[in-house]
DNA sequence: CTGAAAGCGCTTACAG
DNA sequence: CTGAAAGCGCTTACAG
C-alpha cells in the first residue's frame, strides 16, 4: 500500500519568487509589519476570537500591503484543516458525473474550499482506497456521489469526518445523504407516454442492482399500474447504464419480435444507443417509435431528433451536495434538498399513431 | 482576495480513530517501533540516501505492521512537495477535456500524485486566479490544458515551479509543451472529403483566435490547395466550438443558398449541432450531405449516424502530460510526443453523388 | 550510514 | 482582548 515513490530527489534549485506576489510571505512577516503577535494575525484570519479595532486595522492593513495570502499546508498541519473536500466520483470523465462536479467546485471555491476529485472506477475496492488516499491528504470532509460502497462502510468513515452522499437515502451521525426522487421521475416519464395513447412502452432498464436502476424500473411499472395496464416483462430489457447497452437492449427486443410503439430508457446514455438501434433497423424516431431518457444531459438537446428526457439536475445536485458538506463543516444540520423532477418534452415523442409496418 | 471565510469553528470534536487503519500512525511511531532515529524512517520513505539493510528491514516492518502512510501535509511543509499537481482546465465537465483529466489522473496516481483540478472558464483572468489558487495550495507543479493564457505569463509561471501546457507550442525554461497536430488532422478529415468526389466542402471552423481553430483552418485550406480547388470564403462558417455554433453555423450556410456536398466541422460537438441542423432542414447525413467531425467523442460512436471523425487522443494526451510532469519533477527533459493524428471513418461520410435536390 | 536539532507556516490551549 | 510557547508530522542540512 504504502508504495514508496521511484521519483528522484526533486528540483529544488527553482528559483524562488522575488516577486511581491505573495506566495512567500509568511504570517509572520505580517505580525512583525503589523506589531502584533502571530496568535493574533491568526484569529484574524480565522475570525476565531475577538480582537480590537486598531489592531485589526494594522493587521488588515499589513495582509494587504504584502499581498499575504495564508499557506493551506501549514495550516492543514497545525489546526487539521486543510481547506480542501474530497470527492468521489465514478469517472471523472462521466458525461453525467461531469455537472456534478461542476456544481461542486463552483460552491466549494465561493467559500473558500477546494475539491479534491478522485475517481472510484465503479468498484467498491477503489471507491475504499480512494477514501483512503483522500483521508491521508486531510481533506476536511468527503462528497460521494452515488458510490458502490456499503451504506456501513461510509456509516463509519462518518464518525470520522463529515460525508455527504448523493443517490441514496440514508441516515447516520455525521452523515448527510441527498437523494433524488427516481421513482417520480421515472413515473412522470412512463406517464407521458401513456398520455399521449402509448400503450406497448418498452423500458430499457439500467443496472438493477443499483438504487438508481431499480428506483427506475418502480416508477415505469408504477406508472403502467395507474393506468390500468399490466407490466409486461417481455418489453424490459436490461442494460447498465452504458450507450452499448442501450443499443444492444433495443436490438434484442426488436429481435424477440414483442411490438412496441415507444421507448422509455432509464437514462440518456443508453436512450442514444436505443435511438441508434431503431436507426439501425430502419425505425424512425418519433414517426414509428417515441423515445424518453431519463438525465437531461447536455447532449439531449442536439440529439437527433432532441430527446425527451427527464431533467436531472446534476450540477444543481453538486451544488446542493457542497452546500450540505459546508453545512455540515460548521456543525450545522444540513436543510438543502434536491427539486423535484420534471419532463423536458421534445421531439422524441409523439402521439401514438398505430403502426404502418410491423 | 484573501477573503477571510465566514465559517464558524470547525467541528473538532469528532472522535479520533481508534483503528490501526492508518491516518494516525505518525513517522514517529514507526521509528520508536523500529528502533532507528526519524530521520532514517524519512530517508527510506523517500529514498534520499542509502541506509543499511537491516535498519531498512526494521523499518519496513515496523511501517507495514502499524499500516503507517505518511501524511502528504506534512511532507509539503517540511519538504515543500506535496505530491500534488495543479491542473488547469477550462471546464471540468466538457466531454472534450474529460478524458484529457482520466489520462492525467491515472497517470499521476501511479506515482504517488494527486491531481488537484480548476476550472478556467475559459477566461484568462480565471485562469490566473487558478494558478495563484494552486500555487497557494503549494502544487508541485501546474499543469495547463489548452488555455487562454500568453505564452510570456505561462513561461514566467515556469520559472516558480514546473509547467506542462497542451494544444501550443512554445519553448522556455521549466516548461513543456505537448502538441497535437490539428494541421494534419484536419488535412487528412479534407482529404478524406475530397477522395470521396466531393468539391464543394463547407468548414464549420472553430474559434479563429484559439490557435486549434487557426490550425485546423489551415489544413483544410491547404487540403483544398493540394487538390487543386480554390479557397472559396462563402464555404467557411465560423463557430466556436459549441452544438449551438454549429447548428447556427449550417442555418446561415443553407440560407446563403451556396451548394455544398459536404461539410467539415472542426470539432465533433460542432459537428453534432451541424447534424441537428441539416436534419432540421430535412438534409439526411450521409445521403444528402457528408459529414466530418473532429476530436472523435467517445459520443460520435452513438450520433445519428455515427461520425466520421479526427481521432484526438485526449486520454494518451492526459498521461502524456503527466508522464511530462513527472519527467520535469525529477529533472529530466520530457521526452514524450503525442501520437500522430488519424480518422476513423463511420457512417457520415460517403461517396459524392450528385445531389437531387437543391 | 545515522542522529540530534532546527525548521516548514500556521493554530491553539494556556495564561494573563 | 492578547502573548509566549508548544506542537502539527515531516524533511534536511549539519555533524559525526
Amino acid at each position: 500500500m504504502a508504495n514508496s515513490q521511484t521519483v528522484k530527489a526533486p528540483v529544488r534549485a527553482r528559483r524562488r519568487a522575488a516577486d511581491g506576489l505573495g506566495s512567500k510571505v509568511t504570517l509572520d512577516m505580517v505580525s512583525a509589519a503589523a506589531g502584533v503577535s502571530p496568535s493574533t494575525v491568526s484569529r484574524i484570519l480565522n475570525g476565531t476570537a475577538v480582537v480590537s479595532d486598531d489592531k485589526r486595522k494594522a493587521v488588515d492593513r499589513a495582509i494587504a500591503d504584502l499581498g499575504f495570502v495564508p499557506n493551506p499546508v501549514a495550516r492543514g498541519l497545525a489546526g487539521g484543516r486543510t481547506l480542501s473536500i474530497g470527492v468521489v466520483t465514478q469517472a471523472i470523465d462521466s458525461p453525467f458525473y461531469g455537472g456534478a462536479l461542476r456544481g461542486i467546485e463552483d460552491r466549494l471555491s465561493v467559500a473558500g474550499y477546494s475539491p479534491l476529485f478522485v475517481s472510484g472506477q465503479w468498484s467498491a475496492t477503489h471507491e475504499a482506497r480512494c477514501i483512503d488516499t483522500l483521508r491521508s491528504r486531510r481533506v476536511d470532509g468527503i462528497i460521494v456521489l452515488t458510490g458502490r460502497l456499503s451504506d456501513s462502510a461510509l456509516a463509519a468513515t462518518a464518525q470520522e469526518l463529515p460525508v455527504v452522499v448523493t443517490g441514496r437515502t440514508l441516515k447516520a451521525p455525521g452523515l448527510y445523504a441527498l437523494d433524488f426522487d427516481n421513482f417520480e421521475g421515472a413515473r412522470l416519464a412512463t406517464h407521458h407516454l401513456l398520455s399521449l395513447g402509448h400503450r406497448r412502452i418498452a423500458f430499457v432498464s439500467g443496472d438493477l442492482k443499483h438504487p438508481d436502476g431499480k428506483e427506475r424500473l418502480r416508477g415505469y411499472r408504477s406508472a403502467l399500474e395507474a393506468a390500468g395496464l399490466k407490466y409486461e416483462p417481455g418489453l424490459v430489457m436490461p442494460g447498465n447504464f452504458t450507450e452499448a447497452s442501450g443499443l444492444a437492449a433495443v436490438e434484442r427486443l426488436i429481435d424477440s419480435r414483442e411490438s412496441f410503439s415507444a421507448i422509455f430508457a432509464a437514462n440518456d446514455q443508453m436512450a442514444f444507443g436505443a435511438g441508434l438501434g431503431l436507426h439501425r433497423r430502419r425505425m424512425r424516431v418519433p414517426e414509428d417509435v417515441s423515445l424518453v431518457g431519463f438525465d437531461d444531459l447536455a447532449a439531449a438537446v442536439y440529439a437527433i431528433p432532441p430527446l425527451t428526457s427527464v431533467h436531472h439536475p446534476v450540477q444543481e445536485l453538486g451544488q446542493l451536495a457542497a452546500a450540505a458538506m459546508l453545512q455540515l463543516l460548521t456543525g450545522e444540520t444540513p436543510t438543502v434538498e434536491m427539486p423535484v423532477p420534471r419532463l423536458v418534452v421534445r421531439e422524441s415523442s409523439r402521439e401514438y399513431r398505430p403502426a404502418r409496418r410491423r
